[in-house]
DNA sequence: AATTATTATCGTAATATTGCAATATTAAAA
DNA sequence: TTTTAATATTGCAATATTACGATAATAATT
């Protein structure tokens, strides 16, 4: 049906899993990876960075935004984004509890 | 258009959004977790343990075998599932990159 | 106030994902 | 060899995602 079933998980999985859709698009990891590198942070500059339109560009800010991977500031009639490290450490979180609970002795 | 365009990212870009990809669902990372859960690996108990069908809980299989979370290995008529943890290191070596390149002095 | 620059939203087409019933495949057991 | 058990595949309906042109909203500039 196309619908995932969002009740039948835990708090946290729907959580993470949220997390990780917001990273699962190279447009949005590239956009990371751009905020990333530059020392100020820029905004409109990811339109001439990428190669996707101006209103694909916000939509996908928008989804990262939503997830609370990064943050936006207005600045006149710019607006400033950059990565929030909060969201990055829940992940990181997991993997850690994954490490800690893989055995390696599998079939 | 509903497609991604790949040929623009970089390697590393497209590896890792399949990678969130395949972990961007609760049912999945439900998987996962309780593949790491039980001690000895087990298969089809994930379609007893999980609210979905066992056609799906196939599909979801599959995709992560694809991305290489997990691995399966036949045991009789039965399969053995367990998780991969190389791709995960994978993922953390992006949040190490993540981590080292944020300088936290943002708008 | 009109213009300009920057970003967001709307509407829409193309494609992808999710879930399941029905069915196929595979290998052990009877 | 037939049956049984476990998993995979197919086909399809419902929904979600991706991308962009057109347009709106916002705030600085002239």
């Amino acid at each position: 049906m196309g619908v995932t079933k969002t009740e039948h998980y835990t708090e946290s999985q729907n959580q993470l899993a949220l997390l990780f859709k917001a990273l699962a698009h190279p447009a949005r990891l590239a956009i990371i990876d751009y905020l990333l590198s530059v020392d100020r942070c820029i905004c409109g500059d990811i339109v001439n960075e990428l190669p996707l339109a101006q209103p694909t560009i916000s939509q996908h800010l928008k989804e990262l935004k939503l997830a609370g991977l990064i943050q936006g500031s207005i600045e006149g009639k710019a607006i400033c984004y950059c990565v929030n490290p909060e969201m990055f450490n829940l992940i990181e979180q997991y993997l850690g509890r994954v490490n800690k609970s893989n055995n390696y002795n599998c079939c």
